[in-house]
RNA sequence: GCUCGGGUGGUGGAACUGGUAGACACGCAGGACUUAAAAUCCUGUUCGCCUUAAAGCGAGUGCGGGUUCGAUUCCCGCCCCGAGUACCA
């Protein structure tokens, strides 16, 4: 008789009884002390989405689960958290629709995202876990905002300190001998005049030099969110959640000044190993680049002048033109009343156009004489003064010197208004366009003719600045960020306002609890939702700022959180931060490249600043993961065009495969005549085929197996269509009442899009782990390709993993599924694949590198099996090796193998041994120019002049010889033999 | 336009610093077991030519060239796909 419990691999068992105990015993449970070696595995924690977990969202967490585990294996301390990114849009765009308290929907998705997430085996310290919407969460994100507004960079330390220094500093100095990245237009003042000011004097001065600080500044403005955004939160002009317009709009907002950090935010990246295209991202964010800044007088106005920042100071002699913004402020003032009525038509055109796309026309030339001329600072010519839309407002100075010799868009702009080109350097071709080279010596150029590129600018510069025109200069493209969102579901900002200035409240009344409101929607006079608040007061007087925190806020300091996350009185204890110090190893999607993974080191480095970090940079390395893309599957739904039949009458559903439709496609004229003839049956008496056509149709993947349909599924999927007919593969054809057994396949075409439910193409981790099982799944998401390549998702293939698992538990069992493993001593063969694959697992673990390893496993499980090996020398060993992947299967056969529960966690990971791999003898390939022709067995100990002799003294190899002698013979030891006739 | 990735069988992919291209899987074909199906196992599977077969020959990592005894790997030129970014002075 059969023994019940000794069955085949029961997957569904194992990881259940798994997951319980892991939970129960808090396996993964970190301390935040050890002798071990501390290792901090992070993954860019989710926002709970309404839609669950996709089968793309884990591939970043089981990767960083396998190292985690790994880790803990080879002997370190290591903290694996998780947790929520709750705040945000999608919540609280479903609190307008139904009045839901978002706090409510996202509790919801949190328990779905939970489940699904326990369900893959993750071994995360949940003890740990944080929520960025909840109160004792948000209360140290506020509390990081009271920092940031109690500091002002100091250019002198390149450091942020805190504003009290800045104040005694005013009380006892003055302004003078500060240099802080500040407003631009900050006061000169002395230490009585400071005293004197008033409070509120004071604090608008503050206000420029805070780190956070509400300033007028010019927005995103979406009106269909009723927010505005950052510049990384627009995309082509449209909102990147949900795709609405954007505008730009003047508002007082709060703004985070990270153009502070711009220097060494761009230092810091040559120290971290992150993706050489991530860290490009952040370059080119922040853009820096070097120049100098020039003045250039107005004729006739002695007031004002024209300031333009340039990188290419030593084409100055080349200037013909000088180019303002359509916006820049001087241009009203600085046209000249014959030029008024061109000017203004010029600037109501561009107004119009950046209304549209401005972006789709960079070619147009266009711009406008202001009647002005500017004076050149070196020689004093007259310039011509412009407008032009190709000059942006909010860059540099938003004017630039126009040297159309070294400029395509000035050589451009003078061809076409027929201003002057002047050559400035002896190698350069101007005579079709542009030439900004830096090569050859200068000319036209006054002191620097005959001068080369450094020494000219050099010079330039040093002249520039003794006469008071300009000064070496450095432009970031980077601007400050807007820190307020007009929205609900966010941390609220910890400020009163009294006589219109803001104030922060005291630090004991925190947290600042997000106030109830009836509706999620902005007031009737237009503010902000937390308008709606009742008797929301400060001090029962004072009013509370009503913009929310943007969502970047609670992801830019989380990590920290999670090295103490139950902390009451600190944001997290000072010896929690140094025992973690920073983010070993950080795991997530590249599209954070210019937000998150950016604000996150700004705001560490003002922790750093401020002593409460430890580590300049928090991620130490950082690998993306890439997209998983959808694969979508079609079918070919005839639909022809018939010919006398009445109104009634409905088309009979024909559904031809992939292989039969591509046949018509090419213009088949049999495969066409079959189908007419076919339908023609289907039809009443009398009727016609006419023009035919198909629909192309998307189909559930759910129910496509390597592209094949089941028939039976589909007609449960789409009952309205459930007498539809098939035409296979193979032209046989299935009829409602058929039971489709046979031979062929209805074969469906296939295409990658954006995995979407619209499309069917969402596979849903939860039914493969019902199939499967999550070591599967696991294993599966590492065998489809390298981490960080993107790739679409694709079930075909799951199945052999699942194979591979059920050949791995076989080799512990006998045939009647009974445990059954010795202690025999091993084979040479055994030890070998055994240290092969330690050794294999290592390096690719090392480098990341989790596909080709499951690729190694399946290799010695396939060689043990051939060996018939079932040792526990070899078995136990192997068990530890693969727990980091398949860890509920490993827990199961480690118990089997008679160890305790759960300590396969923590248990020694074995130590490779390069002498089991040592080889005798090798079959030498042998090519004859460079083709290899065959193998020769030949000991390895033999040197390449014995192996020269061996080779030519072979027959086989004579024979190719062919009675010549060989020009060369080169013999890498171990290696190859190629022989060059 | 610029900056990064990337082009290898029917498919996903492997090949670490130049050394037997196609590991490992999927799929497909054939076979065993079975009343049958599922499951399982075995064999074959880059393409082309030739052969009854064994074997043999030729081509082959987007295209064209180069360096080298030897190139998927290095260099030059080009084509295609993907991502990011863009009047940035």
């Amino acid at each position: 008789m059969r023994n019940c419990e000794k069955m085949d691999y029961q997957f569904k068992d194992i990881e259940k009884k798994w997951q319980q105990f892991w939970a129960a015993n808090q396996t993964f449970k970190a301390e935040n002390q050890s002798a071990k070696p501390k290792y901090y595995v992070l993954d860019m924690f989710p926002y709970p989405s309404g839609a669950g977990l996709h089968v793309g969202h884990p591939l970043g967490y089981i990767a960083s689960d396998i190292f985690s585990r790994y880790k803990r294996l080879r002997g370190f301390n290591v903290l694996h958290p998780m947790g929520y990114d709750s705040f945000g849009l999608p919540a609280e765009q479903y609190a307008i629709q139904t009045g839901q308290h978002p706090a409510i929907t996202t509790e919801a998705n949190i328990a779905t995202y939970r489940r699904q997430l326990d369900q893959l085996g993750f071994s995360f310290d949940w003890s740990r876990e944080v929520r960025t919407s909840s109160p004792d969460y948000y209360k140290w994100t506020q509390w990081i905002f009271m920092q940031l507004f109690n500091s002002w960079y100091n250019k002198t330390d390149e450091k942020a300190e805190s504003i009290e220094k800045l104040v005694a500093h005013f009380a006892t100095n003055g302004s003078a001998g500060i240099t802080a990245v500040a407003d631009d237009e900050i006061l000169t003042f002395t230490a009585a005049e400071w005293n004197a000011m008033s409070e509120e004097a004071q604090q608008t001065e503050l206000l420029k030099y805070r780190l956070t600080y509400l300033r007028e500044s010019t927005v995103n403005w979406c009106p269909a969110l009723g927010t505005v955004l950052a510049n990384d939160e627009v995309k082509d002009g449209v909102s990147e959640r949900g795709g609405y317009p954007v505008e730009q709009k003047k508002m007082m907002q709060w703004s985070m000044r990270i153009t502070a950090y711009a220097e060494r935010l761009l230092q810091g990246l040559d120290n971290i190993d992150w993706p050489d295209p991530l860290k490009e991202m952040q370059r080119n964010w922040i853009g820096k680049s070097v120049g100098a800044s020039v003045k250039f007088s107005i004729e006739g106005n002695t007031q004002q002048n024209i300031e333009v920042f340039t990188t290419r100071v030593d084409t100055i002699f080349g200037v013909t033109f000088v180019v303002l913004a359509p916006e820049h402020e001087l241009v009203a003032s600085l046209t000249t009343p014959d030029q008024k009525e061109a000017v203004e038509a010029y600037i109501a055109q561009t107004k119009k156009k950046s209304e549209l796309d401005r972006m789709a026309d960079t070619k147009s030339v266009s711009g406008a004489f202001t009647g002005s001329y500017v004076l050149h600072p070196l020689n004093g010519e007259r310039i011509q003064l412009w407008i032009a839309d190709y000059v942006l407002a909010g860059y540099g100075t938003g004017a630039v010197m126009a040297v159309p010799s070294g400029d395509q868009r000035d050589y451009l702009f003078a061809k076409h208004f027929n201003l002057p080109i002047i050559p400035i350097l002896d190698t350069q071709n101007t005579e079709k366009e542009a030439d900004a080279t830096k090569e050859g010596k200068y000319i036209n150029s006054d002191f620097i003719d005959g001068l080369e590129y450094k020494e000219a600018t050099a010079a330039i510069v040093a002249k520039l600045e003794e006469i008071g025109a300009g000064k070496a200069k450095v432009n970031f493209r980077m601007r400050d960020a807007i820190f307020g969102r007009q929205r609900y579901w966010g941390e609220p900002v910890p400020v009163y306002f009294k006589n219109g200035l803001p104030y922060l409240i005291n630090e004991s009344e925190l947290p600042l609890i997000l106030p109830e409101i009836d509706k999620y929607l902005p007031t009737e006079s237009g503010e902000p939702p937390l308008g709606r608040a009742e008797d929301w007061k400060y001090q029962n007087q004072y009013e509370y700022e009503l913009s929310t925190m943007p969502g970047w806020a609670g992801s830019s300091w989380y990590w920290y959180r999670y090295m103490d996350a139950q902390n009451a009185t600190n944001f997290a204890s000072k010896e929690a931060v140094e025992y973690w110090k920073d983010v070993d190893l950080y795991i997530g999607g590249s599209e954070h490249a210019t937000g998150h993974l950016l604000y996150s080191r700004f705001w560490n480095k003002f922790l750093k600043d401020i002593g409460l970090a430890v580590e300049e940079e928090p991620f130490k390395k950082l690998i993306n993961q890439g997209m998983i893309q959808g694969r979508s599957s079609f079918t070919y739904r005839l639909n022809p065009l018939l010919l006398g039949i009445d109104d009634n009458f409905v088309k009979p559903e024909v559904y031809v495969s992939k292989g039969i439709y591509e046949l018509y496609k090419e213009g088949d004229f049999d495969t066409i005549e079959q189908i007419a003839l076919f339908y023609k049956d289907l039809l009443p008496e009398g009727a016609e085929v006419g023009e035919m056509d198909f629909s192309k149709l998307h189909v559930d993947v759910n129910i496509v197996s390597n592209d094949a349909l089941d028939i039976a599924a589909f007609r449960t999927w789409r009952p309205d269509n459930n007498k539809a007919i098939f035409i296979l593969e193979d032209g046989s054809v299935i009829y409602p009442a058929d039971n489709a057994q046979n031979e062929s396949k209805y074969i469906c075409d296939v295409e990658i899009e954006k995995m979407s439910k619209s499309k069917f193409n969402v596979v849903n981790p939860d039914d493969l782990i019902e199939r499967y099982g999550s070591d599967t799944l696991r294993m599966y998401e590492m065998f489809l390709g390298p981490l960080e390549q993107s790739k679409p998702w694709n079930t075909n293939g799951i199945e052999g993993v699942f194979k591979f698992l059920r050949k791995f538990w076989r080799l512990f069992h006998n045939e009647q599924w009974e445990f059954t493993v010795n202690d025999d001593a091993p084979t040479k063969a055994e030890l070998k694949s055994l240290h092969k694959i330690i050794r294999k697992v290592e390096e690719d673990i090392e480098r990341f590198s989790f596909n080709t390893s499951v690729s190694s496993f399946m290799i010695a499980v396939n060689e043990l099996t051939d060996l018939k090996c079932n040792k526990r020398a070899v078995l136990q060993e192997l068990v530890i090796i693969l727990s980091p992947y398949a860890p509920h299967i490993c827990e199961e056969l480690w118990t089997l193998l008679g160890n305790e529960a759960g300590t396969l966690s923590y248990a020694a990971y074995p130590v490779f041994n390069p002498s089991y791999l040592v080889e005798d003898e090798f079959a030498y390939p042998i090519s004859v120019n460079g083709k290899t022709r065959l193998n020769i067995n030949m000991a390895l100990t033999m040197e390449p002049k014995e192996v020269e002799a061996l080779v030519l003294a072979n027959p086989d190899v004579q024979k190719y010889l062919d009675g010549k002698t060989p020009k060369k013979v080169i013999v890498v030891k171990g290696r190859i033999v190629n022989i060059v006739i």
